[in-house]
DNA sequence: TATTGACTTAAAGTAAACTCTAAGTGATAT
DNA sequence: ATATCACTTAGAGTTTACTTTAAGTCAATA
């Protein structure tokens, strides 16, 4: 798979799937003799779990020491689980924030529909 | 109340709060003869929203479009409800995104848990 | 009285995550 | 054969949201 077809796959630019490699999220992506990238299933995949978590706002950092560690076979096992369980927490934490959020927002819209507007209360 | 109380108050720095005033967010928070700031009541509640939307996700010149336009007062009313409803939407993606997320960590920890990784799925 | 601590300003600096630019290669369509 | 298009690189630039710096005021305490 060329680069241009998982960049639209996944809704990223070259640029962006460049840049992830840099910075070793993923790959490095093998290439032809010509130099241009050939994407493996297995790339698209490990693309498809950066996507869904940067999605979520976990740092690149995180990515790129999972994906190290993933390299470095099972004697990173613990470590890894443990990285997840803390990414996990900081996770849970922004969710619930934006659910409280999202109930304030929710909450203020009811009271624009219902015209009970506090003047005090921007 | 001065700065430092309300940084204390919100977890907040007294740099972002003249910052967020900088840019529109809150006030303008009148002084005393001084020119140190008082915050009233009514700042502090502003500034509870601000803090609550942020910690969302929701970006600064949403918040600075908010506030001008709850200064514009009544005239105003329909199209903050508009940037509201937009927002509540933009911050339910988010929250798929990151319940999605979330749930892909936990099913992943799970793995890790039962001992069942499939070396080929980081 | 001197120094400590909280406050003030404008403006420069920083971090994270892209995003763009410039210069170039190589395959294909006219 | 020449132009177009997708690809390549290194490195500079951008955006958002702060954060720090430098220089200063003012009140209170040792």
């Amino acid at each position: 798979m060329q680069i241009s077809e998982v960049a639209k796959e996944f809704g990223l630019t070259t640029d962006t799937l460049r840049y992830y490699e840099r910075e070793g999220l993923i790959g490095p992506i093998s290439k032809g003799k010509n130099g241009i990238r050939n994407y493996t299933e297995e790339d698209v995949k490990r693309i498809q779990f950066v996507k869904c978590m940067r999605a979520a706002g976990l740092e690149i950092s995180f990515l790129k020491r999972y994906l190290q560690l993933f390299k470095g076979g099972d004697k990173t096992i613990k470590e890894r689980r443990e990285i997840l369980v803390e990414q996990r927490k900081i996770l849970k934490e922004k969710l619930d924030a934006m659910q409280e959020a999202y109930n304030r927002l929710n909450y203020k819209i009811e009271l624009y529909d219902k015209n009970i507007l506090d003047k005090n209360l921007m």
